[in-house]
DNA sequence: AACTCGGGGCA
DNA sequence: TGCCCAGAGTT
């Protein structure tokens, strides 16, 4: 099985059994997403949302979180991953923001990884959420399912390669569903140590699959 | 390319 | 108590 067919037979499986998912934007602004994001790097959505309520209440823009100290702000986000990292990233993101941005969210990727805190995986989220532009955000959950899928060759060795290659190949208006797709198979099915292939309902173009005959 | 930053969940 | 999870920044 080709690459091409391989990508032929995703396309045909979103078009007619994965339908786009009811992403109701749980945040009320653009900041909010931003921070909520950022928090995400190497941590789960439900220890996210057991601090943004707080959060967001008493820090609702960039003014007021550049105005805030570590010592104001650590307390809020102590329970999530890097929590000190994470917390001198929003300070410096806040303010740049605020001084280079009119504190306003960026438009581009050159300009959102010039945040703290944000790297290209952050800003891919950040565009296609806000702006809904067709980014593909690598995480390993996408790396590690693309690659077994044979929709990128086995040797890239970057999320940069791995995201240029889906990109090239999958049609725009399914790049979304198919990023919320890898994500969740990767999670759920795909798992990084066990594949759970007999839960898996594209055996039939699975490079790894077939390879390995399970 | 390898290393560091740290919590929570769960066996 | 120890293993597992999961990106950005720095060297």
């Amino acid at each position: 099985m080709t690459k091409k067919e391989r990508y032929e037979a995703f396309v045909k499986y979103f078009s007619e059994s994965y339908p786009q998912p009811e992403t109701e934007l749980q945040y009320s602004n653009p900041f909010e997403l931003l921070v909520a994001v950022v928090l995400s790097a190497q941590c789960t959505d439900a220890r996210i949302n057991k601090v943004t309520p707080a959060l967001f209440r008493d820090f609702p823009t960039p003014e007021y979180m550049a105005s805030s100290h570590f010592d104001e702000l650590f307390p809020y986000i102590r329970s999530v991953s890097y929590p000190n990292n994470k917390t001198k990233h929003l300070l410096a993101l806040s303010k740049k923001l605020v001084e280079e941005f009119n504190s306003e969210i960026p438009t581009t990727i050159k300009e959102l990884t010039s945040l703290q805190g944000v790297g290209r995986k952050t800003a891919n989220v950040i565009v296609s959420v806000l702006y809904n532009q067709p980014a593909m955000a690598v995480d390993t959950h996408v790396f590690r399912v693309s690659k077994r899928l044979g929709l990128v060759t086995q040797t890239a060795k970057t999320p940069l390669e791995v995201e240029r290659q889906l990109v090239k190949h999958i049609p725009e208006e399914y790049i979304s569903r198919a990023h919320h797709w890898l994500i969740l198979h990767g999670r759920y099915v795909c798992l990084a140590r066990k594949p759970q292939c007999e839960k898996c309902e594209i055996i039939h173009f699975c490079k790894y699959f077939e390879k390995n005959k399970l």
